[in-house]
DNA sequence: TGTTAGCACTCAGGAACAATGAGTGCTAAA
DNA sequence: TTTAGCACTCATTGTTCCTGAGTGCTAACA
């Protein structure tokens, strides 16, 4: 990009002024930046050239200009001065994981709900489920005199429980008894090895026992599905809808936004810490129109990690956005990292207690 | 109302021909019906009647008609055969509930999502609790060494649990001791009493122990308020935009629906088992382009209940949807019935067990 | 060689007007 | 009470004209 200065200012100037007013800029509006100082003519000049290589697009004839999704990228990877977030910005973002005591399960569900109403756009999380996670244990809690709750703890610190109804009084003994078959099949054993099969051949292991606790054994398989699958959220679709720009193919996007595989698929191609796609940038025509801003945050080594990304319209504060985003999914690796307790890596213990595997 | 026989049955055949195709009926198309076989000069008579009485309404001049709300009205009481639904649909109803062991918790939840892809409108669904909902005990499991899991156990069988992040090591020795001692104090508590006051002097009766157990204590409050306060989802959003006539006002629908407490207190004006309320009927200006059809569903007596609505254009099937919800409704208490354990009645067995209070 | 003033040009948006046709309201006859 | 006939209405579509913001180009200037 063999380009003056003035150049990349005015391309700049048309950025940061069409994002802020929605409005295409003219050459008369910038003769009057400070920056600038030349008269409109000039700036035409120089528009003309923006233009030519494709920087700057023109709604008619006697429009002004805006930038082209080309020219956002060049403003996003070389022009933008993103400041750092000042001290009431950093408490507003911290106020959003205002939750007293957090569960780590609900705080991505709640904080990026929370993000989507203070940035004004829709957002998208994901958690992302390490190959190696294992199930710490399992337990069993009395719930009635035919009900069970599950939980499943996992390595990566997750906690999940499902309610079960079964055909026998719920005793004591009987928790007890599956309690240690359960945590002797499946404690330390890989969740992502959990099967359908791998839970036929434990049914086959409990024998006679085997069809009273089928609902059991089927909610468990189901327990471990969810923490392998990791979560997805999509929250504010609302908020889309206050841009007129979004509204034309709001049911598209919205439907696309709802499809967890296309999204996994769309986020993955972003690989490193912090990326932007532009509008057309973006390969599912859904989202033309639309930019993403992707953010990961991590939970310390080999516990996981996680994806946070805003979808707005492709005018968005980018030089405001990135930096909040940014502190955002830093503050949530770091909560997250502090409620999830963190593997002692060794099962070993946990192993001898149950015998068996 | 005094209206002949043939002007119902043309604002009956304008209202379902409306209702299928969107586009005004005129008096040339209606004079093929079977069931009318007057002339078109005839029909337009009585449309001209039936436009004094306010039931149709005209775009313009020049165009056919289409109900008014008040025809709609006329229509959804008086006119429409609701046929009860045949195998196949209730089948297709049965499947929307395919969860294999449901969770009562989420049976609500995911039964209500899939209950609006099948119907094409958005769905409201809430659980209401009874004001004599009591825990039932309080169940503490170790999950990390510094990290608990806490089970409140409520007696309309709702089960939630918290994850609770501590600045002790959590010893069986811990956890027998806090349990005895929060059952004591909650166990047989009338959920709506445990004010953030009552866990004050919960805490304070834990002496020297109160502040390693504040946080517990915290979650244990959380929990009771959640239980307290039943739930509240919306779903499928997306939906909506399907229906042009909702395009407009889109953005100030969703804002309207994402409020649990404007939304619940529309619900609240309809008694009956099965409501319609007709666009402009509605008193929220937000509502006015849509119909809302709210059905009641029972958990056993005292046990809890719950409302369902559907959302969705004034041009609505009623005729088909409002059966489909209220065979929804009534698959969803009894499945829920049938899974939540209802409460024996006797809380005395637990006080026993606690001692105190 | 880069910058500027001047001016003709372009085109979206809005207003004004006419043509078209679907569907009506009214009247008089059956 | 019903119907045929006919004049009437008005949304829609297309055309034309006007206005003004903003441009592109040219020639003069520094």
């Amino acid at each position: 990009m063999e380009l003056d200065q003035r150049k990349l200012k005015i391309l700049s100037a048309i950025t940061e002024t069409y994002i802020r007013t929605g409005e295409p800029v003219g050459s008369k509006l910038l003769s009057f930046y400070p920056d600038i100082r030349v008269s409109p003519a000039t700036i035409r000049n120089d528009m003309a050239v923006l233009f030519e290589k494709g920087l700057l697009e023109q709604p008619h004839t006697s429009a002004g200009r805006i930038p082209s999704h080309l020219g956002y990228r060049v403003y996003i990877d070389e022009l933008m001065r993103c400041s750092p977030l000042n001290a009431e910005e950093r408490s507003q973002i911290d106020a959003l994981f205002n939750i007293k005591y957090p569960d780590p399960d609900r705080l991505l569900a709640d904080a990026a709900k929370a993000l989507a109403d203070y940035t004004g756009c829709a957002t998208i999380s994901t958690s992302i489920v390490q190959e190696n996670v294992k199930v710490r244990k399992v337990e069993i809690v009395e719930a009635g005199t035919r009900t069970m709750v599950i939980l499943l703890m996992a390595s990566n610190g997750v906690i999940r429980n499902k309610v079960c109804h079964v055909d026998f009084a719920v005793t004591p003994e009987i928790i007890a008894f599956f309690h240690k078959f359960a945590n002797g099949w499946l404690a330390g054993k890989s969740i992502s090895q959990i099967s359908s099969a791998y839970i036929g051949s434990v049914a086959v292991a409990l024998g006679e026992y085997s069809r009273i606790f089928t609902p059991v054994l089927g909610a468990i398989f189901e327990l471990c599905r969810e923490v392998n699958e990791g979560s997805y959220y999509v929250n504010g679709f609302t908020n889309l809808l206050s841009y007129p720009e979004l509204r034309e193919g709001a049911h598209e996007l919205f439907t696309f936004l709802e499809n967890r595989e296309q999204v996994t698929r769309m986020l993955s191609l972003t690989q490193q810490h912090t990326t932007v796609i532009v509008g057309r940038e973006n390969p599912n025509q859904e989202l033309t129109s639309a930019s993403v801003v992707v953010s990961r945050y991590d939970i310390g080594r080999d516990v996981g990690s996680g994806i946070i990304a805003l979808v707005g319209p492709v005018r968005l504060n980018y030089a405001k956005l990135i930096p909040h985003l940014e502190y955002f999914a830093q503050t949530m690796g770091k909560l997250l990292s502090e409620t999830v307790e963190q593997d002692p890596q060794d099962e070993s213990g946990l192993s001898a207690e149950y015998g068996l595997r």
